[in-house]
DNA sequence: CTCAAATGAATGATTGTTCATTCATTGAAT
DNA sequence: ATTCAATGAATGAACAATCATTCATTTGAG
């Protein structure tokens, strides 16, 4: 935000702390889609950044925090997203949650490499408190969310299946397509997700989703 | 599994190479689960099997190859799993679809450990071309036999969804479903799983699963 | 000039792998 | 039954490679 980009030309460049620990974490989300997390060192990662070795120590100080922080960074960006989708998206219940749930299909946000970093970190989570912390954290405050919709919504129409049941399938149903996405993309596609989640929504609220379907 | 010899008190064994390499597995996979993937070293593993430094090396050759051994057995096990249940299931579809289903929430399929390697190797499969091919490899034939069923059962009833759509779905929210057993044991538990699959099927198979629900 | 940002060679710890050695088991000879 | 090579499973110290981290030095913006 502070320094303007305004020389091209010198070879060596100071940037601010911000500026710099964001490129590194950005670094970091293609060396783990790249290599994998087990193979992500801090050499992979300052060679992403196209900077030297010790530049990562020096801003996070050890490779366990530069991890952290890219997953805050990824998930925090989720979250950010699915809230300005509910802001901008119409009063309704249902244009609410069908918002929110197409975050999960958007470009800025369902990017292969940004996937690879979820289930890198899903992998990791039983094993270490940290992670299973940031995401447990954002994934209950996202599943009281949803929770509430599906319940408004349940209680506007007729539905066979409680709100809470929908919430966990969506939730759950969302984290399989971004599986698919992630390794098989040749056989999955965002337009395709987005119509296997509205499928879902069809037939568990006939009432409230009446013209999507039909595939 | 592992006593079936007659001398308790001699303190060095010599097992058969398959004995020692199921054990060995078995020991990969309850380190990976307690340690991660990452932290998982040939020391980790030797000492969760009781044995010495140099035996994986020799069962194994190298580290890579019992990484990929510990999820073909994973991954095996579960292609059995879900065999064996189509075979001694009734003849009908909708009784194939609910047995083969079911394998996902069976207590000998569904551990945590054994959920924490698949999402392991899922976090790791971007990189690494082995542990994607032998997930896609049979990952393909299940969903060619979920795909057939579920398309039988809808050209008896009547579905306002497509086959495939619901194949995809399902497999994707059982994904989802793994990981919030993995992760949040206190929130989510099999029966709780298998009740909101059920969920699914009920409103996706109206006709075929008329009983089933109202949760 | 001043000083924070950035470098990259150096360091010690950790890793996968090797291999000479130890030891349990087997089976043939006594 | 007993003995004793022969076999190969198992060990664990040693090795080279790789890793995260440190720090004296260089760079460049104000």
């Amino acid at each position: 935000m502070n320094q303007t980009l305004a020389k091209p030309r010198s070879k060596r460049r100071t940037a601010s702390k911000e500026q710099r620990q964001v490129q590194l974490i950005k670094a970091t989300i293609r060396s783990i889609a790249k290599n994998g997390l087990s193979v992500t060192t801090m050499a992979t990662v300052a060679k992403e950044a196209q900077l030297s070795q010790g530049i990562i120590n020096l801003h996070f100080q050890s490779k366990e925090r530069l991890l952290e922080e890219t997953l805050l960074y990824v998930v925090d960006e989720y979250r950010c997203a699915w809230r300005k989708a509910l802001e901008s998206s119409g009063d309704s219940a249902v244009e609410k949650l069908v918002s929110m749930l197409n975050v999960d299909f958007d470009k800025r946000i369902c990017q292969r490499n940004k996937l690879a970093v979820w289930f890198a970190f899903w992998g990791e989570s039983r094993s270490r408190l940290t992670y299973r912390k940031i995401y447990a954290e954002r994934e209950k405050e996202y599943k009281q969310v949803l929770n509430g919709l599906c319940r408004e919504i349940c209680s506007q129409g007729q539905s066979d299946v409680s709100a809470s049941h929908i919430a966990t399938g969506l939730v759950s149903m969302h984290v399989g397509l971004w599986l698919d996405l992630l390794l098989a993309p040749a056989e999955m596609n965002l337009e395709q997700a987005r119509s296997i989640s509205h499928s879902y929504l069809a037939v568990v609220f006939p009432d409230q989703f009446p013209g999507i379907l039909r595939v």
